[in-house]
DNA sequence: TTGCAAATGGTTATCATTGTCAATTTATTT
DNA sequence: AAATAAATTGACAATGATAACCATTTGCAA
């Protein structure tokens, strides 16, 4: 059995756990998403599917996003220029943990993972501190710097 | 001269610093911001700004958080419900450096101040490295925790 | 006070995201 | 494999926050 198929098998149980059906919309959104490094937002990812499947309209994926925000396995960001972007979370397809620098003058991103296993020990600690304090169940956290890169620092 | 005149002054001089005029619309934007520890939004402060200035309009109050923002006077926050939300920035008017829990079941949002010796000590240090290796030149850093609040936890 | 650039307000435009609803597709049962 | 019920969908319209426009007003330096 191939790990194609695997992985279908593996999304559709996904799927079912949270009472919800497995299409292939949804798989194409999906694919998608553990194939680029950018970071997407819904219409690009829109185009990207719709060149692999056509009849997936942009409203679909703006559900499909949605779902799989509430199924934890999608993370939306806002960098500040009007439109969401969206990422597999971490612990899916390989993602892995990293946090971004947004410049503030041409809007280019850059992902980072240093510091990674230090801020998982910091704010675990916060973490738990604060849930205690305010009667918080904190479940993740977000992370992001901004600046402006080589090109904007001209100025 | 009383604190009202002088901060007018003063307000006045770092206008003209970044090359911009002291106006009474913005004065009294800058008064709401200071009065408050709420999160509000642009139309929140424009019906406040409006109730002490019937002539300011929201399109000025947009105008003047971004001329604010951009002086460093203010801070803008997304806290996923699709409408941003504006703080006086750390330094100003008492302002003090806190960060946000966000309640991903009703809105509702937690300042806290806790850690916040250790967190500026531990960002310093990844900023100058980020800064360093991504050739970015940072000036700040958003870091927010989501989770439930006491009430929305029952589910 | 006067001149002029900057700021304003009311309105309209934009554009990402969400709601609607009839038609289709999925997973399950016979 | 066909029937079934429920979930999903696609095309379009609606929403709502924010930005653009432009004629009028205002702040302030000379």
């Amino acid at each position: 059995m191939n790990n194609k198929i695997r992985n279908k098998m593996e999304l559709n149980k996904q799927f079912r756990q949270f009472g919800h059906k497995m299409t292939s919309g949804r798989e194409t959104t999906i694919d998608v998403l553990s194939e680029t490094d950018e970071h997407l937002s819904a219409e690009d990812i829109h185009i990207k599917v719709h060149s692999v499947n056509p009849k997936i309209g942009l409203t679909t994926v703006y559900r499909t996003l949605e779902l799989l925000i509430n199924m934890g396995m999608v993370s939306k960001f806002d960098f500040g220029d009007g439109r969401a972007r969206y990422e597999l979370a971490e612990g899916f397809k390989g993602a892995k943990h990293h946090h971004h620098l947004v410049c503030t003058g041409c809007g280019r991103i850059v992902d980072y993972s240093e510091f990674v296993k230090e801020e998982k020990t910091f704010f675990k600690r916060i973490e738990l501190e604060l849930s205690r304090k305010y009667d918080f169940r904190i479940t993740n956290h977000l992370v992001q710097f901004y600046g402006l890169c080589k090109k904007c620092e001209g100025y």
